[in-house]
DNA sequence: GATGAATGAGTGTTCATTCAT
DNA sequence: GATGAATGAACACTCATTCAT
C-alpha cells in the first residue's frame, strides 16, 4: 500500500467520519446506526469496516473532532502579542463556536454534547475529552496570565481557577443555544461584560 | 381504590425512578437496559410496565429529576429580603450540585449530561429541559435585577443577558468536575470572584 | 424461578439441544446457522439464548452428548461378573453405535465427527473431548484387565495399550460406516475374530 | 505458453495448497479465512483466485492431499515379495503417521479430522475421501490376503473385513493423538501384539 | 496477468416489550 | 395485580468473492 493510498485512506477515513458525524449529529451516538453511517457514506458495510475497526473507533474519531473545534481558534488568538481583553477573547470563542455549528454537515456542538455525555462511561471518550480540554483550558490560563500581566485582572488569584471559569462559560453557552435557542454571542458578551465590570 | 393507592402507585414509581437514575448514573441512558432497571428495583418486568408505558418514559422521569435538582435550592436562596452577593449565590448553588452529585444512590450530575445529549434529538426530553432551565435561568435573571437594585451589577444590561452567563457556569463547572475533575466550589469561586472583581 | 421451572428449564435446553443435533447432524457446525436451531427448535432467537449464552454453548452441550454415547452402555456391559469375550463386548458396542446412529433424530455419530474436528482448535471441545473419552478407554482398559484374568489375553501387555488399540477401532469403524457405508457390525466383527485368532 | 507456464501454475497452486494446509491445520476449515490463507501464501487475493476457483476449491484439494499421506507409504510397503506382518505393516504406517504429523509446515492429520467432518455433509470432499479410503483400505486387502497366504491370518474370513479392521486402527490412533496426546507407534503396536497373540 | 479495495448478503446476538399463568 | 418466560425486529460486524486499475 503505497504513496496513493496513504492519501487515499486518509480521505476515505474522512469521508466517513464525515458521514458519521452527520448522523450523529442528527440521532446521537447510539441510535446513529451502522447502517445509517454506511448509506450516508456511499461506501458499503465492508468498505468502512476496512477503515474502522468498529463503531466505537468510529465514534471516537467523532468524539476527537468535536471537542478539538474550539481549540484550533486558540492558535490565531494567541498569536498576538497586543493586549487581549478577556471580553474579546469570550466574543471571538463563541461567535466561532456558532460559525462551526452552523455549517451544513452537521452541527458539531450537538455532537459534541454526545461526547461529554459518552466520556461519563466510556473509558474512550473520556481519555479524548480530558486531553482535549485540558489543552483548551491550558490557553484560558494563558489568556488570563496575560490579563494579570496587563493589569485587567487582579494577580493574586491563579489564573488556572480563572481558567475554570473562563472556559466553563462556554459549555453552557452551547447548551443554551442548542436547548433554548435565544441565546447569541451578543447577549452572551453583554452579560460578560457586566459581570466583568460589576462591583460585587 | 383511593388514597392508599395512589401513594403506593407513587412510592413504586419513586423506586423504579431511583433504581434507573442508578443504572444511568453508571452505564449512560443506552447502555442501562430495562434488564438492569428492573433487577435494580427489586420488581418484576411486569410490574414495572405497570407504572410506566416505556423505556423513554422512564427516561423522561429520570431527566425531570436530575434537572430540577438545583432548581429547588433557589427557593431558599430567594425567600430572604437581605442583598445577594452575585458571588455568594453561585457559591451555594456549586456546593449544592456537589452535595447532592455525591449522594450514594447515584450522581445526579452524571444524569444530566445524559439529558443534555438526550434532549438533543428526544423532544420529549428537550421540553423537560427547556421547561426546567428556563424556570432555573429565571431565578438567576432575579439574582441579576436584585444586583442591579443593589448597586453591585450595572443596571443598564439586560438582566436575563446576565442569566445567560451565571446560568452558563454550571454546565462548565459540572462537566470539568465529571471529566477533569479538578474543580471545587472554592476554585470556581476564586476565579469568578477574581472576574467580578476586574476592571476589563 | 422456583420448583416446575427446573424441570422446564431442563426441556427447554433438551428442546434446543435436540434441535441443534438435527441441524449439525445435518449440516456440521459451521453450516448450521443459528436461524436453522431456532427455527428447528420452534422456539424464538430470545428464548433460545436465554438458555445458553452462545453457539459455541450449544455446540458444547451437542458434543458433550455426542461424545458421551458409547460411554453409557458400557455401564451394563461391564455390570456382569461373567467372562467377557474382548470380541463380545467390541461387537456389542459396534450394535449400539449402529443403533444410536439410526435414530430419527439425527445420527450422532455424525455430530461425533464435527466434534473431533472442532476439538482440534476449540479448547472448550478438547477438554471435553478428553473428559469423555478418558472415560470410555477407562472402561476398555478395565475389559482388557478382566480378559488377562479369563487368561483370554497375555497378561505380560500393559491393559491400557490394549485399551488403546480397542477403543482406537471405534472411531474407523464410524468413519467408515458414514464415508464408505460397507461396514457393519457383522463384518467388522468378523474381520476382529480373524485377527484375535491369528497367529502372527 | 506451454510447459513453463504449466510449471508455473502447479508451483502457485502448491503454494496456495501449502498456506491454506498451514492455516486450516491451525484453525479448522472454516475458521481459516481466504485472508489468512491470501497472507500466508504471500500472494494477492486476485493471484489466489486466479488458481483455484472458490474456498471450497482449495479445501479440496487441502482435503485429497491431507487424505492420501498414508496411501504412498504403501507403495513401498507392498513392492516387497517377502512375508509381511501384520503387526509390522501397522506399526510402519504408524510411524509414518508421526512423521508426517510432526512435519514443521501443519499436521496433516489435523487436517485429516477436518476433511472427515466436512465429507459428511460436503459431497466433492465425500467423493475425494471415499475414493482415498477405498484405495488404502484396499491395500490393507492386499496385506490380508498374503498374510492369509502366509498362513499367518486364517484363510476363512474375508480379506476385506480384516481390512476393515486394520484400516479402522488408524483414525483412532490419529484421533487419540490428537485429543488425548498420550498414543506412539510403541504404545498402539505393544497393544495390537498383545491382542493378535490373544485366544479369544 | 496481477492487484487489493470494495462489495453486501449473511451471521450471532441483544433487549424493549408483551401476555399466559 | 403480579410474574418472568417468551418474543422478534434490529443491531454490529465478517468474509468469500469480484473487478477497475
Amino acid at each position: 500500500m503505497p504513496k496513493v493510498t496513504a492519501e487515499h485512506r486518509l480521505a476515505r477515513r474522512e469521508q466517513i467520519v464525515g458521514a458519521a458525524l452527520h448522523c450523529v449529529a442528527e440521532h446521537g451516538f447510539h441510535k446513529a446506526t451502522m447502517a445509517d453511517v454506511i448509506r450516508e457514506s456511499g461506501l458499503s458495510a465492508g468498505a468502512v469496516y476496512g477503515y474502522f475497526k468498529s463503531k466505537d473507533e468510529i465514534i471516537a474519531a467523532i468524539a476527537d473532532q468535536a471537542l478539538s473545534t474550539v481549540d484550533e481558534l486558540f492558535e490565531g488568538i494567541l498569536s498576538t502579542d497586543e493586549p487581549l481583553s478577556l471580553a474579546a477573547v469570550m466574543r471571538r470563542v463563541l461567535e466561532h463556536v456558532v460559525t462551526v455549528a452552523e455549517r451544513h454537515d452537521g452541527d458539531v456542538t450537538r455532537v459534541g454534547l454526545q461526547a461529554w455525555a459518552e466520556a461519563v462511561h466510556n473509558p474512550a471518550i473520556a481519555t479524548i475529552a480530558r486531553e482535549k480540554y485540558t489543552i483548551l483550558r491550558t490557553h484560558y490560563a494563558t489568556v488570563a496570565r496575560r490579563a494579570q500581566a496587563d493589569g485587567t485582572l487582579p494577580s493574586d488569584v491563579d489564573p488556572e481557577h480563572v481558567a475554570q471559569v473562563l472556559f466553563g462559560m462556554l459549555p453552557g453557552f452551547i447548551l443554551q443555544r442548542l436547548l433554548l435557542g435565544d441565546v447569541s454571542p451578543q447577549t452572551y458578551s453583554a452579560g460578560l461584560d457586566a459581570l466583568l465590570g460589576s462591583n460585587s
